[in-house]
DNA sequence: CAGTGAGCGAGCTTCCGCTTGACTT
């Protein structure tokens, strides 16, 4: 029997350190917390210094268990969670929960997995510190009964389920303000002027601009008409050394961002495959606050730049974190070995950890070098010069590995920034350009972006609110709730006026692009707004931004020992249950119905709210004699900005549009688009299509059109039964088996597939048995879980609504 | 990919932060 068990919160972890220690150490992990406050609302006894009532949840008490029969079976036990609030909090649960002895318990801590840094730890034990404990207790405290205070109020002035709380009521509320700007913001248009010029004949041509812009087109024309007969000059010449640094290795935050805009993530994936990772021993933890590289990590990575890329790319960097109440338990994300340039795995894998390695890498590379070239040009018609620039690489140093890549880089690529890096010619000072082409375009000042799930964790970082751990949760929960959206919404058409010079002459000519399309972005649904609007109305203080910055300092100072928790708690509940008290005897029932005028043919008023299931337009009133009509609000249509006319709309579809092989079709629009409805099939109206103005023979055209091309998809029609066939799908072929979608698995010649084979995989495919199942309307039975919660509730009210 | 939109009323919902599986889909 081993003489000391070392708990640790991770099972990845407790496996290498056992690789670190000897015989005599067993090493445990306790799988995060043990205990939580028990979910009833007694939990805290707010009369009585908010004392907490703590249990072991059902899925820990098998951890705990163990823990238990090991710990008195040791001679010593070694607490090893985590150096920050959560993780002392975790040993002291665990001092209690498995009624360690004092004599026989130490209490160590390290921030990197590294063999000396845990011996070194082992030689400074020290006691469990209460006054980081108590923070911890402090913070868990009033979360419980901010959260739980909160949401009822919002149950019975809103609707029922919904929750509130420190973290995502300021996620939600971010979302909602920056909506409103977007709404609110008025593009400025003005016209930007670019030329190109060459240094003489048959010479490569190359950028200009001028660097003010014109807010009149008449100034803009009047400019191109100067520059018909005017001589250019090169009359200054600037050149200047720049240096790029590479960023410091991955945060939580930061691998979130970066994985979004270069591979596509979500803030979940990106987490799912990380773990991965880590559990695969490849990266080092993946929930981190610290910028921080180990001092062995500095060498390793010192040695593979050096063996791979030569001496003069290697600069060892320290970083410093900037993030608001970072508690630095880990290191920086990084690579467990940086002689691995790349791992076995599969592509979401393979990809992810090719980005922590180079970033990892660089942020120990020295910085990458450029000339950059200032050309002012002389107009001689004018007072104002054109400037070109080019910059030219000297030194790659660490844009070797890996190039950092920018949240407006997604944007109007076309737009800004372009020509940044272009090459000039060979220049002089005073040397005279011919003028190749020059144009004015119109250009507007856009809005401020919406968030992602990404740029949404850089914002509440940057607020200091909420914590690696809860990052990607917090983004699933606000769109479990209702609060917000992530969605793709199609741009608007925009015209532009481009004048350029031709034949002498300044042309004008108008063009169009599409604005505002977005992609995988965060945008307020009603609800959210309106639950929004009432915490901010009656709980502002809470809702605030700097809600978290304040308690946390507050946290802080109890961790300091500078401070009691209860008193803090006490200072912060009294005034908080009387807003609570007074919010539920006073205030009004949530609310955003809006009249938006009259209907016209009969006189009713038209108004929009939220409804049991969702905003709506009504025409007439409850109280009429006349049953009032309804509509369901369409994606991208909101309460606060649906205009009268788009309100009416609703009500003009479905449309009946004629006959066709005796059926009726119907054109309405549904959860992917307009569609037409024959018998009871259903069919995309092509994009850019119009619902409302379907014809008959359109129609009819378009259920041909969709006709001729499943015909053209079927590869083969089985024999043996015609309801099997291989089809070619968006993915690749594949079997359609009846109702059942049957996969071809990988590295099967498609000829060949024999209709045993179909047979064979089909019943291999559980899942694709279950689909087709429900597709087939048998239901299948709701299976009772041993979980208590959500479950069996969610069974009943999807069955309720599959008719 | 449709139609729903009231009310009857008991019992339920809910927080944040630390960790992984064991489950279906």
């Amino acid at each position: 029997m081993a003489k000391n068990l070392l708990i640790v919160e991770s099972p990845a972890k407790a496996k290498t350190i056992e690789g670190y220690l000897g015989k005599d150490f067993l090493v445990k992990s306790s799988y995060g917390h043990i205990r939580d406050l028990v979910k009833t609302d007694d939990a805290i006894d707010t009369d009585d210094n908010f004392k907490q009532k703590y249990e072991v949840p059902s899925d820990k008490k098998s951890v705990v268990s163990e823990l238990k029969k090991l710990a008195k079976e040791a001679e010593m036990v070694w607490l090893a969670s985590d150096e920050d609030r959560e993780g002392e909090a975790i040993s002291w649960h665990l001092y209690e929960t498995l009624a360690l002895k004092d004599d026989k318990t130490k209490r160590i801590v390290f921030h990197e997995i590294t063999k000396p840094a845990i011996l070194s730890a082992i030689e400074k034990p020290r006691k469990i510190d209460f006054n980081l404990v108590n923070a911890q207790q402090a913070r868990r405290v009033l979360d419980r009964l901010v959260g739980f205070e909160l949401s009822p109020v919002l149950w019975k002035k809103v609707k029922p389920s919904l929750s509130a709380g420190r973290v995502q009521s300021v996620a939600v509320r971010l979302i909602v303000e920056r909506e409103r700007e977007i709404n609110r913001f008025e593009a400025d248009a003005s016209y930007k002027i670019v030329a190109q010029f060459t240094t003489g004949i048959g010479r490569e041509q190359f950028k200009a601009e001028l660097p003010q812009r014109f807010e009149d087109k008449a100034d803009a024309a009047q400019f191109l008409n100067d520059c018909i007969r005017a001589s250019f000059k090169v009359s200054s010449l600037e050149k200047k050394p720049a240096k790029r640094s590479p960023s410091a290795p991955f945060t939580t935050s930061t691998l979130q961002q970066e994985a979004s805009r270069k591979l596509g993530f979500s803030v979940a994936r990106t987490m799912q495959v990380a773990q991965r990772l880590y559990e695969a021993g490849r990266i080092t933890y993946m929930r981190t606050d610290s910028v921080n590289l180990s001092d062995t990590a500095i060498q390793a990575a010192e040695q593979e730049i050096v063996h791979a890329y030569g001496e003069k790319y290697h600069k060892l960097r320290r970083y410093k974190t900037k993030a608001a109440g970072a508690q630095e338990a880990h290191e920086a994300i990084r690579p467990t070995y940086f002689s691995e340039h790349s791992i076995e795995g599969d592509n979401a894998e393979r990809r992810l950890y090719e980005l922590i390695w180079k970033r990892a890498i660089a942020s120990q590379m020295s910085e990458a070098e450029f000339e950059k070239t200032t050309a002012k040009i002389d107009v001689s018609t004018r007072t104002e010069d054109l400037v070109a620039t080019g910059e030219v690489m000297k030194f790659d140093g660490f844009l070797k590995v890996y190039m950092e890549s920018n949240d407006d880089d997604a944007e109007n690529s076309t737009d800004e920034r372009e020509g940044d890096n272009a090459l000039l010619p060979p220049l002089d000072g005073g040397q005279m350009l011919t003028l190749k082409t020059m144009s004015a375009t119109e250009r507007f000042s856009r809005p401020p972006a919406r968030y992602t799930e990404a740029s949404l964790v850089k914002k509440l970082e940057e607020l200091g609110i909420g914590r690696p751990s809860t990052y990607a949760p917090t983004i699933s929960t606000i769109q479990n709730r209702g609060y917000v959206l992530k969605e793709d919404r199609d741009g608007r058409e925009r015209h532009y006026t481009v004048l350029t010079i031709s034949e002498e002459q300044v042309l004008e000519q108008i063009k169009t692009e599409t604005t505002g399309a977005e992609r995988s972005k965060m945008f307020p649904t009603d609800i959210g707004v309106l639950v929004n609007d009432f915490l901010v109305e009656h709980f502002n203080d809470i809702i605030d931004y700097h809600f978290t910055a304040k308690v946390e300092k507050e946290f802080d100072e109890i961790a300091q020992g500078d401070k009691d928790w209860t008193a803090m708690l006490k200072d912060f509940y009294g005034p908080f249950h009387d807003g609570i008290q007074d919010t539920l005897e006073n205030a009004d029932r949530a609310s955003h119905e809006r009249e938006l005028g009259v209907d016209p043919s009969t006189g009713k008023p038209v108004t929009v709210r939220v409804g049991r299931f969702g905003p709506l337009v009504q025409i007439g009133s409850a109280d009429d004699d006349e049953k009032p009509r309804f509509a369901s609000l369409r994606k991208g249509q909101m309460i606060e900005t649906i205009t009268f006319e788009d309100a009416m709309d609703l009500f003009k579809l479905p449309k009946k549009v004629g006959e066709f092989e005796e059926k009726e079709m119907t054109v309405a629009i549904g959860r992917f688009g307009p569609y037409i409805r024959h018998a009871s099939a259903f069919y995309s109206l092509p994009k850019g299509m119009d619902p409302m103005e379907v014809s008959q023979d359109e129609a009819i055209q378009i259920i041909k059109d969709k006709r001729q091309k499943d015909i053209e998809k079927v590869i083969r029609v089985f024999e043996e039964n015609p309801e099997a066939q291989i089809e070619n799908g968006r993915w690749g072929p594949f079997i359609r088996l009846g109702k059942q979608n049957v996969k071809i698995p990988k590295g099967t010649d498609v000829d060949k597939i024999s209709y045993e084979d179909v047979l064979k995989w089909a019943d291999a495919d559980p899942k694709g048995k279950a689909a087709a199942a429900k597709k087939a309307g048998t239901k299948t039975a709701t299976k009772k879980t041993t979980a208590k919660k959500g479950g069996a509730k969610k069974a009943t009210t999807t069955s309720k609504t599959k008719k």
